[in-house]
DNA sequence: GCGATGCTTCGGCCCTGGCCGAAGCATTTT
DNA sequence: AAAATGCTTCGGCCAGGGCCGAAGCATCGC
């Protein structure tokens, strides 16, 4: 069969370590220049620039040539999506590491991006106060958007795009956490809160990782508006 | 941090081609034995046994002792999703390869299993036909089963075991299709209707792999319920 | 028991592919 | 112009790991 080869061509480019610090870095949805990326895959630029290339080649990275630096990002949410289900493959597997976590893995258990909406304890604790409140209706492998939801949303100016489509009821996808182990808030309704939150100031990325700050705005609205406290 | 070497290791694992070839042959949800398995990846038994060691070690096979026989399948449903996951992009990054499509694809891409539901045309088609019905919805995140969709799967004796749960509604998990590019019906539903159609004689695998062939009862069956002719 | 079958371990071959230093383009800055 | 910055190409080094043949354990059938 042909499709195997493409498959494992694929699974390679996620395989080496180098690679996979790269992508890693840039599961949050931002586009970096190739010598950060070579910084935090701990290598030359050289050899970034090797790896960058076969990424490209390989479908999984898109480029933008702006000036004299070049952004890198992952070339679809299909991507994303791949890179989050080995993620969660992986931390089913390894449990074995009692890996002492740093203060950097702590701030990501307790919130980071993942892709394009919010993961760790945050979105998980936003999951549950929607689903408590009856704002959406999550199972194992679908969501939705209850009219109180769409009401909550509008009211906060969250625009669904989707509701032009002729779909009658909003749909969301769930996405298990690999840190907690139970499924926050993805696809289109994740991916509109978590720009939501950004604007807003709720939330902002720490330093240039996937981890995510609470603010003290954030963690009143949080409070006031989904009733989760202690983020 | 820590989970990036996990991360990398199980994306390494399925990188292999012997590897990936394994796991393609799994992907159905059956159990092979390890000298099958061998055959399929084109190496020798001792070759395949030291993969199989590495695959089961990392998390992403399960091993059943049988006598003198070793059957191996896929640990879980994760690794299933990200191994649909891992064929997605690499189906969306490499239609450079014009592919001439042997008999086997050719049987592959008009109907297979994906690990428990039905993708392929078949599986494409059915799903037009449940939504173009009103027995199903779906979005590009997630699907429903509606009133007339959860009669109908009581009609032909589908049980959706889900149902004992809390949950209102029905839902489902669309996947998007590597040879259709449109979506399939996975999830508890998909799953259900699956196992259905091959209990009633519906559809049969071909030979030994995910291919399945259409019987004429299905042929009859998946017109006069489903209205669906032509596969 | 004895041989056949399924699978694993061991040892050694070989080659892919990741790595860096040095040098070469391209673009911006002074 | 000339220097600085970002990135890529080239060449050579080297280790990791996939592969098989041969031999060693298990389990089944006779």
């Amino acid at each position: 069969m042909a499709s195997n080869a493409a498959f494992a061509e694929v699974a390679n480019l996620a395989g080496d370590p180098a690679r996979a610090g790269m992508l890693h870095a840039l599961m949050d949805g931002r586009a970096l220049t190739a010598t950060e990326l070579a910084r935090v895959a701990g290598i030359t630029p050289q050899t970034a620039s090797g790896h960058l290339m076969q990424l490209t080649a390989g479908g999984l990275l898109s480029v933008e040539k702006q000036g004299r630096h070049r952004y890198h990002r992952l070339a679809s949410p299909a991507v994303a999506r791949m890179l989050e289900s080995i993620m969660q493959v992986a931390a089913d597997a390894a449990p074995r590491k009692k890996t002492f976590a740093g203060p950097r893995d702590l701030a990501l258990r307790a919130a980071r991006t993942c892709y394009d909406h919010l993961a760790g304890h945050l979105g998980v604790a936003l999951a549950d106060a929607l689903v408590t409140r009856g704002d959406i209706e999550l199972g194992a492998d679908a969501g939705i958007v209850t009219k109180s939801g769409a009401a909550l949303f509008d009211r906060l100016g969250i625009e669904l795009g989707a509701n032009s489509k002729s779909k009658s009821r909003m749909m969301c996808r769930p996405c298990l956490d690999w840190s907690e182990r139970r499924p926050h808030l993805a696809g289109h309704v994740g991916a509109a809160l978590c720009k939501h939150c950004l604007s807003e100031g709720w939330i902002k990325h720490i330093d240039g990782t996937r981890a995510v700050a609470v603010t003290v705005k954030g963690q009143r609205n949080f409070r006031d508006v989904f009733g989760v406290s202690g983020v």
